[in-house]
DNA sequence: GCGCCCTCCTAAACCGGTCCAGTCAATGAC
DNA sequence: GTCATTGACTGGACCGGTTTAGGAGGGCGC
């Protein structure tokens, strides 16, 4: 292991018969220095292999080209959701631009992210944070409140204490979804969300009730789960077992991995899908056209949804930035879904 | 926005009437301070709410507890491998430990995660990476060795130019899914194979034909994809439309999402799995647990996986790593293969 | 010839820690 | 009583950048 070589400024000054300040100017393109300068800088900094040291930089700019992401659910599950990864490609795509990194972290509980999010902002590890998942009285809103954190919390505003957020209309969605069923005749609909404590959980159920409601349908059962195929699989088996004129004819899943479980178990019970039960599923990745039927699915832009979040961090990293909305998801009827018979 | 309050260790020193020399020695937990003046330094920083900044840490430490990883997928594939995030939750859970950050970043190719690498060690803003997904003549290797980067490769020692190595056996795992089938009495056995540049894709390759050399079996066809679910089907679709006689009766996948797409497209020619054809995953997230038949898949302890990289990028930094691999994928049958007919 | 303004550049303070040489008092050995 | 040793602590150099006050030199107007 040859020992590394440590240029620091101070060589490329030297070599380039100028001082610090000058070499700084030059690599941060401010103005002051004559064109013949400046390339002999750039020279000089060339034959010698150097880059700025990023964390002198931020040490004495008192800014940091970072941004933290910590996510909170089980590795198990996380594995599975294809939204996870293709929100954080949108978001480095944007951070990207700006030659910005994105620290990541893994947590059990929001007790351990708001830990990890007071060490980073405290430590100056990162600028700002993107917050997910919110639940109802999430404590981390006040937490980055006290802290005077930029954050952007990923959710609707009735969750998120007042902080800047952004959000896809899952109510609106949701109403769609059911009206959608509703139109094709069916009667008796059944959701299978997603973890209870969420926030976007509760809303959903609530939109889902309000819809059955106004639609004048009253045999709508929600149940929860943890997100996983395993539980999805479980919470239809449950669903479909119910006494004949009892049983739901369409099931509406809180994300993809759910649906494709509840297919398998339809075809394990001899359901026919979508001739006896239709399914609907949620996020709309690659997988919703890889099943047999294909799934009909609430659809939207994730990547999108995580640059729209990227964009607005750095909206309020610069005390510039306003809560709004990104696009509702939208209906892909495809083969799961059909009208009732 | 308030203004954040800014205290600095001076600032806890004089409150504690001491020196900041005192006050890095009692957070960095050295010897040196009596119970009492330590007691006293912890008291002061809790009352100003302090907490060391870690940049200027970095800075005169010469110390980052960050490691690096650059993934380079296309983003809508990498959120539908399931293999990822379970690996970066494993190299998280050992990261965390050491109070260590993971920076991580999605690139399109091999260029692009050369420049960022580069730019992260030169910038200092990791102490060390994580390299996956090797190809034959890949550039990272010089790469990392001209710049004196710790790093430790994911990949088999043949691919990664001498570099600290963590491996999975893939030639003997996979060489053992081909016995295995080849016992259940299948003759014409194809594989539908990942990115024809990846190393491992080659190895896998490679090692199939061997195994079916030895094992007489001359009907093996192994095509290559992009890892797409689209791209398996594709490749499924080709296969069992060959002439009845030439048709394959056991096919193995290089991913899990692959083999889900082959389950669909089998179903969708009328073809029985496992009865007309058996299929082999390979990963086995709960993916496999979630199809119907079930699929029987190549499986192995991801989470171990990037544990395991982990714990020895900081031996590679501690300069006292040495190359290995880890446990080699086993066979975990289920619904979808069976013996020939 | 003088004052004035620009352009181009330098010197040095500064960011907030770490770390080492050295001071000072108390203790122990003889 | 003297000297070496140990433990507890301080002062200040240092990490590698950024930033600002200010200086040198040239051009211009009058």
């Amino acid at each position: 292991m040859s020992t590394p070589p440590r240029v620091t400024i101070k060589d490329v000054a030297a070599r380039a018969g100028v001082s610090k300040g000058a070499v700084s100017l030059a690599f941060n393109r401010k103005p002051g220095l004559s064109d013949a300068t400046r390339d002999r800088i750039f020279a000089a900094a060339r034959e010698l292999g150097w880059a700025p040291n990023l964390t002198a930089r931020s040490l004495s700019s008192q800014r940091v080209d970072v941004v933290g992401l910590a996510i909170c659910r089980p590795a198990r599950l996380l594995g599975l959701e294809p939204f996870y990864m293709e929100f954080v490609s949108g978001v480095e795509s944007v951070l990207t631009e700006r030659s910005c990194s994105l620290l990541l972290r893994l947590v059990r509980n929001v007790d351990e992210e708001t830990a990890v999010q007071d060490a980073w902002w405290r430590g100056r590890q990162v600028s700002g944070s993107i917050l997910v998942d919110f639940r109802a009285d999430d404590p981390r809103a006040a937490a980055a409140r006290r802290l005077g954190m930029p954050v952007v919390a990923v959710g609707h505003p009735s969750l998120t204490g007042g902080l800047t957020s952004v959000w896809t209309d899952d109510a609106t969605a949701v109403t769609e979804a059911v009206r959608y069923l509703a139109a094709l005749g069916h009667r008796r609909i059944a959701r299978v969300g997603g973890a209870a404590l969420l926030g976007h959980t509760a809303i959903r159920t609530a939109a889902v009730d309000e819809a059955a409601r106004r639609l004048g349908l009253a045999g709508v059962r929600q149940v929860t789960t943890d997100f996983s195929g395993e539980d999805g699989a479980r919470a239809t088996r449950s669903l479909l077992s119910a006494p004949d004129g009892d049983r739901p004819t369409a099931i509406l899943y809180d994300n993809d991995i759910m649906a494709v479980a509840g297919l398998s178990v339809a075809a394990e019970m001899g359901v026919r899908v979508p001739a006896d039960v239709s399914l609907l599923a949620w996020d709309d990745s690659q997988l919703c056209r890889l099943t047999r039927p294909t799934l009909s699915a609430m659809s939207h832009d994730v990547h999108g949804f995580g640059a729209e979040v990227a964009r607005t961090l750095f909206g309020v990293i610069a005390g510039e930035a306003v809560s709004h909305p990104v696009a509702t998801p939208v209906l892909v009827p495809r083969g799961s879904t059909a009208p009732a018979t």
